[in-house]
DNA sequence: TTTTGTTTCTAGATTGACTCTAGTAAAAGA
DNA sequence: TCTTTTACTAGAGTCAATCTAGAAACAAAA
């Protein structure tokens, strides 16, 4: 999915927001590559637009959060991810060896998609799944993908707090 | 729940590890307070024991969880919350207010739990799940409780990657 | 008991994501 | 075009967590 230039603009200016160069350029890195960190958007938005400050992609990507055009995510052992899918309450998928992670609808939709039987007197608005498990190229045993090709200094399976071996260069 | 000093050694024993004041006073401290921060951890463990150095408690943390005695998570926004309840897959509920949380029993009790219909390709072994909403101490407007007489600073809801304000002082 | 090898702990520096602040620049309504 | 509001830059700061080297404690063998 790739948003025109018009889409972008029309996305972030009836958000309420205003228009700005880096704004336009955060939203054409999200509909490129669902699921970025922060660093990504940085350096992608830099390659659009020449030089950008590490906080104004913070600043816009907060911003959109809260107008709700962009969600957040912070699988354990994550730094934060943004897409742009938002209000179908779907779920995600993550790579124990690689990090990577991939969407996985919600057969409900709606949110909270789950509810326990015994809620402890929480009034709960959301359930949220993560999936975990490991993808397709890490399960080839030593094919010739990146992922599987790389041996893992560390296994995230019972390991602690690892950022996990990003596949780099995912553009 | 409050391990016995005989429990504790053995607990510690039995999973093939050496037996040290820190190992077994961090498991005091867990299974007085689930859901403990390192921090408290540290400090928990200090009062116990006089002195230790904070990297000892990141190892005994780190150690115990890959040992499999230990639980690790880390709610959005948190930083990581450890527990000694492993092996019932169960989940958790995380208050958006004061970031408290509370376990939440799986129907299952095996994981994964839940399977998507399309996985993606994916290998999956556990599905995560984290129920988000408020507390019963933050649903009341403005009872005397600690959580719900603070006005936060900033409410969890719609807003990013805030640490909470974690109910003070739970010991 | 002493020795020896291994594991754990301490202390201190380091990393990395993220935040805060003050001043400057840019957007949009008047 | 002017003015007000909002966004961006730059730089320092925070904080959880990690890394490393050396000292201490443990456990098994001699």
């Amino acid at each position: 999915m790739n948003l025109s230039r018009e889409d972008r603009v029309s996305v972030v200016r009836s958000a309420g927001l205003r228009v700005t160069a880096s704004r336009v350029a955060v939203l054409l890195e999200l509909s490129r590559h669902p699921h970025s960190t922060t660093d990504t958007v940085i350096s992608q938005v830099r390659d659009q637009l020449g030089s950008v400050s590490p906080q104004a992609v913070y600043n816009v990507l907060t911003t959109f959060v809260e107008a709700g055009i962009v969600r957040r995510i912070e699988p354990a052992g994550s730094v934060a991810l943004y897409e742009l899918r938002v209000g179908d309450n779907h779920h995600h998928v993550v790579c124990r060896k690689c990090g990577d992670v991939a969407d996985v609808d919600c057969a409900v939709g709606e949110r909270p998609c789950l509810t326990p039987s015994e809620a402890q007197g929480y009034l709960l608005d959301e359930a949220e799944v993560t999936y975990w498990g490991i993808c397709p190229a890490c399960q080839a045993p030593a094919s010739s993908t990146i992922a599987a090709s790389t041996t893992p200094k560390s296994s995230f399976v019972g390991s602690i707090s690892n950022k996990f071996e990003r596949k780099a260069e995912r553009r």
